[in-house]
DNA sequence: GTGAAAGCGCTAACAT
DNA sequence: ATGTTAGCGCTTTCAC
């Protein structure tokens, strides 16, 4: 039977052989471990380039036990929030020479216990579990992990000591705010998603907080509560409007919200921003194409990916793991809706 | 020193001794080789349960010469169109007990190179290889595979002998055009992206292919060509509603035509779809958030990338590879703006 | 500076 | 039906 290899068939000895010298020392510059002498290293340089050899990393990773290898495991891979996370583990993870193993869950335990058996069976240095959804705490990881690092991303717990890392989403709230404040506006409505998700009920602390701060008292008819999607915030919109006193500028809690409050503005013959200033939330991919362009909150996704990759390479490297929930700040874009100058 | 283990110190042979038999009979009931006794199989799984052993599959890889794992290349992790491929492909791995590893080249050859390097040195059983932009032909993979199988998604080649997958651009211009003339629709002007992208000129020979498969002589006054973005939609669409006869629809080649085309069509205070029709093409995100939601041609993502998967999987299980290219239907999504009654 | 030998954890002939 | 043996390709003492 011939020789099923996957790639390539020349291994260390092969390499050893033509360069008349032993296993050993191949392997010696292949690692640059030193007292190797110049001559040699360059007999085995020649003869590697020559049978284009690869070492195998399977053989290296069995016998050093590491893999370098982390495994990322989302439950989420349609994906308005996790591609940006993603594209940044991975460029920590590669720039470190780790490799990722993408795994969906969509969100099932059973599924999420699947992938973390056989990643743990492929012997991954490093677990991220990485939800694409609105911010919520979870429990442990559905199986016992042993001594392999996990980093939680976009969710959190306070089941297990491992780092947790999540949006800022009151500073957001409060930063939205403020930006409008400061154009001007004195009557803010707020339209926000269900309370039960943390996100909404940190978005609109940041709301009166930064309110507050700006000596501005806070009035609750100015809040409105409903779903996450454009109807709800279309609804919403047209009650504020109805108010005596109708608010001069909407922060909606999501950019569907935003999309929704400003057909009902459109709707009113209302102009934006001139009438009604409008700002979104998460910076979704259709906001920028909103009429006008939809002045939103980012979410820092790629800089939690890049925090998660750091965090869990670290944890692998040996440094001790923490409790921690990491809260990185959001950042305003500025387009058209808010009616600030362009910078 | 402390056993520097990364998951679980527990070996085959903890679980041989513990139920009091060879290594080689606690392989043999892990991998259902039959001939083993009820009874000891039943000590066997006894002695895994109660050591919570987990095979190492490193060590397998490394004796068995493959390691279950595919490499998935793409040059593009901001992603308007990978993560629906990811996803499948995904789906379609772990469904076969393969993991995959995710890189991001980001385009750059050289990139590309070194994470081939590690895919190979990790001793992947296939490669796919995916783009996230335009259809594009492009040339072999940057390093010399063996006899790794690949497959191109979303691109494709001529240099060597692979599958290659991408959308079926022309059928896509034809489906749209017909959509419109079944809906009455008689003079459709082609908002067109750069002609020297594929798809570009896929999708206008659909667009007249239609046309002329419905009796309607082609007038190369109503097809506009600029780039691929919202301006050039709005500038275009002002073009062509200033003929002498303007269209009663506009089928943009990209949904970001699109979203200029209805700018240009609501400045002009027409009514969408009653006066102008549009059919956008691509299926973005933001499509549905339009005013009105756009009806365009969806790109088969999905599909794309579980055929990837297939495609590369039988080829790893041996089945010989063609050079073929693969091109995958897209589907019409209906939505207000072609005026067609909803289903 | 270099090599021999042992072994990482597993599987697959081959015996028994 | 079970065990013995011999590696998979590599790294790492430890001699020399």
């Amino acid at each position: 039977m011939s020789r099923k290899r996957s790639a390539n068939a020349v291994t260390i000895h092969d390499v050893a052989q033509l360069a008349e010298v032993s296993p050993a020392t191949v392997s010696k510059v292949i690692n640059d471990v030193p007292y190797v002498s110049e001559q040699t290293r360059q007999r085995v340089l020649a003869a590697i380039d020559k049978l284009n050899y690869r070492p195998n990393v399977i053989a290296r990773s069995l016998r050093k036990s590491h893999t370098a290898t982390i495994g990322l495991i989302t439950d989420d891979l349609e994906g308005v929030f996790t591609m940006a996370m993603m594209r940044s583990i991975e460029e920590v993870a590669s720039t470190q020479g780790f490799s990722v193993f993408l795994c969906n869950s969509y969100g099932e335990m059973s599924r999420e216990r699947a992938h973390l058996e056989v990643l743990l069976a492929k012997q991954v240095s490093g677990i991220i579990l990485m939800s694409g959804y609105k911010v919520r705490e979870r429990g442990a990881p559905a199986l016992e992990l042993g001594r392999v690092p996990v980093v939680y991303l976009y969710q959190y717990t306070t089941d297990v000591d491992v780092p947790c890392i999540i949006p800022d989403d009151l500073g957001g709230g409060a930063l939205g705010t403020r930006h409008l404040l400061e154009l001007g506006r004195r009557r803010i409505g707020f339209v926000n998603g269900p309370l039960h998700f943390e996100a909404s009920q940190q978005r609109l602390i940041g709301y009166q907080q930064a309110l507050r701060n700006h000596g501005i008292a806070f009035d609750p008819a100015l809040v409105r509560t409903g779903k996450w999607n454009e109807q709800s915030g279309y609804e919403l919109a047209h009650e504020l409007m109805a108010l005596p006193q109708p608010p001069d500028a909407i922060f909606c809690a999501s950019d569907s919200l935003a999309a929704g409050a400003l057909d009902a503005l459109h709707e009113l013959g209302l102009r934006i921003p001139q009438d009604v200033a409008v700002v979104g939330f998460d910076n979704r991919y259709f906001s920028g194409y909103q009429r006008p362009p939809l002045t939103t909150i980012a979410l820092p996704l790629y800089e939690m990916g890049s925090l998660a990759g750091e965090l869990l390479l670290k944890a692998i490297q040996g440094e001790p793991t923490h409790r921690v929930i990491h809260r990185v700040p959001c950042t305003l874009i500025k387009r058209l809706s808010c009616g600030a100058p362009p910078d």
